[in-house]
DNA sequence: ATTACCTTGTGAAATCATTCACAAGCCCGC
DNA sequence: GCGGGCTTGTGAATGATTTCACAAGGTAAT
């Protein structure tokens, strides 16, 4: 299949979390023109997004939304669990891993790492905070598909290297740092500075 | 001046950091291309990026690193302290008030709110949660410059629009939910289930 | 002062993403 | 079964962003 960009991604995200709202509100059917209203987006750039997964709708009646919810979780890979490991249990860490948002959406956190010995052995939303030795072989063990990464800038390359080695493709960093993988692994990073940043670039250019 | 793209901004923000290490280090002069092997950007981009705001380089020699650091800190509006209020006080609410990273880059966090009575009148890096009741009448007060929303998504628009209507012209939003603003707001969101999403998408289509 | 060598700044070209616009298809009422 | 009214799916057009490629300008060594 051809590549598809990750702001189309980002959106079929977002299509998908309205779609389930709306199925709650005990609707049938949507046209791309309600579904595109919510998030700000086009109801072409909905129709261009959708066709290049297939054809969902029927035409003068619009999208079935419970297909097509099955049809976007299907796509986006969520009709299944995910296994997360989170490393660092910071102030990130723990929130991170308290997180409702994750497990109400099928990513489930199997572990949580920290060096310090005086966060090892507490307990986070049930999850026991392991020490980060043992993330080699809970990663061999547990075979987690995903890390997320909530450590200081300075630690976080040796860790993402340490957990690409014991095999995850597939990285969320929260490090305010750019960090290299193999090409194999996907790494997405959450800069929170960094929009803090944008936002006073927008401030102070608010005159254009 | 003419509308510059976010993600050069995104990547101007990246440089400086860069930059800033690149100085600690003791070098005086950085060229587009070490500028950019750092964040996967190209050469081109860099001078590109730069560009669109003067001419920053010497030919021949590249970027002065101090006042390159300089003129991006200019640019991005961060050669003074912004205010910054942060609007619950719950897991991420809390690791936003007490993360480092925002004081080290000029955001002072000078109040966090919540409406439970159990939250307010605790503590959090120094500052203390006070009643979502006052939020109006601080945001009068301190004339803060951004607002950080961090409720859950159910409450988040009626959130945003108290703070829109006290003053505030910067939301950066962690609410799992779209939200809409008047023209002159700029908003952003980061929605780390969303971001999830997106490397779940990725794992299950790995082999294109 | 001249030469050899770098690196910038920037139009032009290429690529990527969004919007337009409309034929084709489907539902529904009659 | 036919016609009116909607809405999809999709090429074509537009717009935005990135990459290319190179003239212009600077350094440094001799």
């Amino acid at each position: 299949m051809k590549r598809i960009a990750e702001s189309t991604v980002r959106r079929l995200s977002a299509y998908l979390r309205f779609l389930e709202e709306f199925e709650a509100q005990g609707h049938q059917t949507i046209s791309s023109g309600e579904l595109a209203a919510q998030g700000g987006a086009t109801s072409a750039q909905v129709r261009k997004d959708l066709s290049f997964f297939g054809s969902f709708g029927k035409r003068g009646l619009g999208y079935s939304v419970s297909a097509l919810s099955s049809s976007l979780r299907e796509i986006l890979g969520l009709g299944r669990q995910w296994n997360v490991v989170i490393v660092g249990a910071g102030k990130i860490g723990a929130a991170l891993a308290q997180y409702e948002g994750f497990r109400a959406r099928g990513f489930n956190v199997v572990g949580v790492y920290d060096e310090d010995p005086a966060r090892v052995g507490g307990t986070l939303d049930g999850v026991v905070v392991r020490d980060q030795r043992e993330l080699e072989a809970d990663i061999a063990r547990l075979k987690p598909h995903i890390a997320l990464i909530a450590v200081p800038a300075e630690a976080a390359q040796a860790l993402v290297d340490r957990v690409v080695r014991s095999g995850i493709r597939a990285i969320l960093n929260f490090a305010p740092t750019p960090l290299m993988v193999p090409e194999k692994v996907t790494l997405r990073s959450v800069n929170m500075a960094l929009e803090l940043e944008i936002l006073s670039y927008a401030l102070v250019n608010a005159d254009d």
